[in-house]
DNA sequence: GCATGATAAATGAC
DNA sequence: GTCATTTATCATGC
């Protein structure tokens, strides 16, 4: 079962009563996504061919060799389980 | 190695086509209506993805669009687009 | 030239 | 871990 969303969802049309400029304590200073470069998203794919499920230290290493956080490295491996089981059920429904 | 070739061209399926008036009119009518709760169920996602014969992922695709879109364009044209609501209002009275 | 649909990073619920 | 989601970016349509 999935989850909520991640930032600020709609609630009563457009009136967020955030205490965020007036409250300096830690504010979410959410992301900014960043696309990877072409070399990062190469290897991450070529490791993601081997290993659909990599192993802390391979973790370890691939963030390490890719100037990425472990953390981002695993957000990685896990958008792209989605993307393949996305793309598999295509597949899976194109018999018709 | 056929595969590899078709899948990267494959991910070209970016080629997007706009959905039809009448699916569009379906999904802001919906949207404008749960203005307060614009997040469908599963079961509403399918239903409309049935009504505008687009998938549910593209049902999924167009809320998560439309959502932030909408919070970017609040006090812009977007209040003219409550039009919806009015319309709404309109049929559900004589 | 933006509008629009789909995808890629990033977060959070469970 | 999955998975719906937010957000920025991409690629196209017109």
């Amino acid at each position: 079962g999935g989850g909520g969303g991640g930032g600020g969802p709609i609630g009563s049309n457009g009136h967020n009563n955030n205490n965020q400029s007036s409250n300096n304590h830690h504010v979410s200073v959410r992301k900014k996504r960043k696309p990877y470069s072409k070399f990062q998203t190469l290897e991450l794919e070529k490791e993601f061919l081997f290993n659909a499920y990599v192993s802390k230290q391979k973790r370890w290493e691939l963030a390490r060799n890719l100037n990425l956080t472990e953390r981002q490295v695993k957000i990685w491996f896990q958008n792209r389980r989605m993307k393949s089981k996305k793309t598999s059920q295509r597949n899976s429904d194109r018999n018709k | 190695a056929v595969m590899i070739l078709r899948s990267r061209f494959l991910d070209a399926r970016r080629k997007r086509r706009n959905f039809s008036k009448q699916a569009t009119e379906i999904l802001n009518e919906y949207f404008y209506s749960h203005l307060s709760n614009p997040y469908p169920s599963e079961e509403a996602k399918e239903e409309l993805a049935r009504k505008c014969s687009i998938t549910v992922s593209q049902v999924s695709n167009w809320f998560g669009n439309k959502r932030i879109r909408y919070k970017k364009n609040i006090g812009k044209a977007q209040e003219e687009a409550n039009l919806y609501a009015a319309k709404k209002a309109a049929a559900g009275n004589s």
